[in-house]
DNA sequence: AATGAATGAGCGTTCATTCAT
DNA sequence: TATGAATGAACGCTCATTCAT
């Protein structure tokens, strides 16, 4: 499993000890996601989250200091998702067949692209926003890259533009929420097919390099 | 897709009619983009503007009556050059093989890179971003349906999606701009190659239907 | 006559929950009433009502979200004042002579003098400032058709045009404040009297018409 | 006649010399009326003046060289047809009944009633804006005194008070428009009896005061 | 700790006026 | 002289943030 870096894009000022506390922090979460989507970043104000979550504005800035820290604590949310939901496909890699890995990254693109574009663009607010979508792309890069083979943190020379094409897959999948409606779903299956091509070649090639190379655990 | 800013908000926008308001026009439009890359649209001040294009803000508001309508004007620029290039492509590709067309649509995606990245955010501040978006994306498939049916107006029920897919290939060309600049080139010419192909098994379906009348589901 | 602020513009307008609101929102509308009459309404910006009452800016539009509602709160105020004095005399009516009523109304011009000229002009900067005014004035003459009426609620159909020429008689009475000084007390006197003229024969009409049922023009 | 001396509210920079000049300036002068009635004087912009009277805002500037100069100039030409018409009336004074003058002063009220209510608002933009209006009144006044004494330049010591009522009810006689415009005409009637009933009694009181004071031509 | 009144820098925009052409 | 492009001070207003209660 790749090193667990975090990402930190905020930190909350004061991590509230009592539950009372973290259901307040969920709550304005939860406000401030809704409103972001709603009305972007810019349109939204401090005073608007903490009415919507029914929080005193002095409360509110107790928890989150500045505006950037509550986008952040968002993008945080966010990448720890992602980061999760990625690791549980990284420890069954091994496991399982090029195909159920594309359902697998299918499945998850479906499931967290609501939050991705709602949360996505509040990259562009943060400090060092570079940075932070580079860290981003290669805590993401990583796990692509461990799942491409297939659960072995040694690294081919081939993993890393493996993992890049993989990515793209991903993202052209992601980008399939502004396609028509009606011709969504068979897009998915078409790009999840190319997904599952493609591993599948990856692995071909990867067994073969590695016939007169360092020894790979190899499941088919 | 609009090519002249449309209704003078409050004060009259003029457009300008000696050289020197043609410069000074061009100064404003390239400060903008600049600024507005480098730190997003909201970010930016009609103020910094005007200063970083040595104009007084009274003549930075008489070409441009509201900053929407700046972000607008640089998005016309962007929607022109697009399309004049996309045109381009167009008119030859009734005589270009797959991988010529593949080559020029790569190469405009390559030329057009850096004024997309910068310009196409400013769609979400319009008035009307949705139906703007839609509008962009419209012009687009409209005329990559064209280049995929070689120049023919006549569209066969394979037109839509088709032109679709190779919307899709293009957009991951475009996002190549954040992968690994040493890479970069490389994948490049993957992405290349797998529009050539695309490209070129559409064009055999096309000549296959028209052959034979109806269009027949024509798998390897 | 509206008597209360109505909807909040833009930023939501809060009345004072505390004693030290009250008295900032009361510095403020004497700061403002002052300026708006040594200025006139468009002279007078915000920031300089702001700095007049010690207040900052952002506190000021907490209370007065846009420069009318300030305006229109000096209104409110005048009008609830005028009001309560109307009805004063209203309650005592039935038990007052012409010439008691006479002075009343005339004292009741004298006091609200300076305040009306201050706020008056405000009216035009209303957002409905027709329906505004024709609010204020219907108010003053139902009012006065009742004094007229000697506290009677019922009207002759002689009630509206004797209360119209009373609001006139007023009017005359108001326009004074421009007149020499010198003679402006005689002349207070003399449009006093003729006004309690004016109400003798008026009650004098109505006790005829009122004796033998229809009205009956009766001059003499 | 009373002495014609003139209240000058503005100068105007260059006094055209040539037909052409005096056309703009009368254009100009239709136009800033129009619009000052349409929308109020702050609302007017010099550039919707100049647009409006198709004169290039350079040449607005020529001919009134600030907005408040173009405010002076409409006053002034109020000013001028009101003492005008007065002086009309004070020629005919002599040889006229109290009730045809009643009859004339009523029927300048309504002549210049329009001109009045479009132009009277821009007293109050002026730099001295008291002194103008005293100004105004005593021009009247002086006017009305002499009309109030059939044409006599001498003066009764109650010229004045006499004068200052028939102002007021002039007053009463312009406040006439606000009314309901079904009944404005009788209470207009109304008035003007009042005030040949008033201007009847003062012809009587000079008079008697007169038999023993300086000889007065003495008509009907 | 919790509250929300108070703060003020800074925004987008306007328009009377100037001045180069 | 006539033109209209250029100017910039100043406006009404917002809202992230602070701090007295």
């Amino acid at each position: 499993m790749p090193s667990q870096k975090s990402i930190p894009a905020a930190t909350v000022a004061v991590s509230p000890k009592r539950q009372r506390g973290r259901d307040r922090v969920d709550a304005i979460l939860r406000a401030a996601a809704t409103l972001f989507v709603e009305q972007g970043y810019h349109a939204v104000t401090m005073t608007e989250v903490a009415a919507r979550s029914s929080t005193a504005i002095g409360s509110l800035y107790r928890f989150f200091p500045t505006k950037e820290a509550l986008a952040g604590a968002l993008l945080d949310g966010y990448s720890a998702h992602l980061t999760e939901a990625l690791d549980a496909i990284v420890t069954r890699a091994a496991t399982l067949s090029s195909g159920e890995i594309a359902a697998a990254l299918i499945g998850l693109v479906r499931s967290l692209r609501h939050e991705r574009s709602a949360v996505l663009p509040l990259v562009d607010v943060q400090k060092d926003s570079v940075a932070l979508r580079q860290a981003l792309r290669d805590g993401m890069r990583d796990r692509l890259a461990t799942i491409v083979a297939r659960g072995s943190l040694a690294r081919s020379e081939r993993s890393e533009p493996q993992s890049i094409v993989v990515l793209h897959l991903l993202k052209m999948a992601w980008a399939l929420q502004h396609a028509d409606p009606a011709m969504q779903s068979s897009l998915e299956q078409e790009v999840q097919a190319l997904l599952a091509l493609y591993l599948e070649k990856a692995g071909a090639e990867r067994a073969a390099s590695c016939r007169s190379g360092p020894p790979v655990k190899q499941v088919r």
